[in-house]
DNA sequence: TACTCATATGAACAACTGTGCATATGACGC
DNA sequence: GCGTCATATGCACAGTTGTTCATATGAGTA
């Protein structure tokens, strides 16, 4: 069976995260590999305290993983989060977002 | 130049279109062709004004086209907006969204 | 210990978003 | 014309979201 009629929920609400300028570059940032905070924010250069904020909101969305690095925090793609292949992407679970 | 580097707003306001269950459903029925506001209604099953205003909201991102079609309306994708091929999905400009 | 660095958290608030209700539009049939 | 069908629009309001400011945490260094 097809199935798959109603976009689930959990879906939406990741693409919800992504649908706004700082997150969605972050998540196209971390594609390129790990980065501390610190590296996000000299490309984003915004409010260290609005992009912690928004790091929080990947973070629970089950999108980027941490990891302590000394003083610093390391973000990265949460495993499976992201989708291999010649056109790379990021899995929502019912859709899936590529940049091109 | 590679270029790049900030995600457009305007594809970010799409994003922010199809980040809802109600909207994302109408644009992946509206990939299996043209369908009116009832056919559409008819498996969203929400109050007529409230698919009107959502319907409003991926017309006005240029997503979709209407075409009077007696006392009905008929919704399609607008062009430009399917990417064809065997991964078939929406283009947003600065990224890509496919159902899989 | 105290101090700094890197990041997170909490509170407050304006701005925006989704929803429901009532009403309007516009096309058809009589 | 009038009535009805199909859809859109305006208004109101609660709920959510992004942002800023101030403060807290937790790891390193002296």
């Amino acid at each position: 069976m097809p199935m798959k009629p109603i976009p689930p929920t959990e879906c939406v609400a990741k693409l919800k995260v992504l649908a706004d300028a700082t997150r969605l570059r972050v998540m196209e940032l971390l594609m390129d590999g790990p980065k501390h905070v610190q590296e996000l924010n000299d490309v984003l250069g915004i409010d260290q305290s609005l992009l912690s904020h928004h790091l929080r909101v990947v973070r629970e969305a089950g999108l980027v993983e941490t990891e302590r690095d000394g003083k610093a925090i390391l973000y990265r793609l949460a495993p499976g989060v992201r989708i291999k292949g010649r056109r790379e992407g990021i899995d929502l679970g019912c859709c899936r977002l590529s940049f091109e």
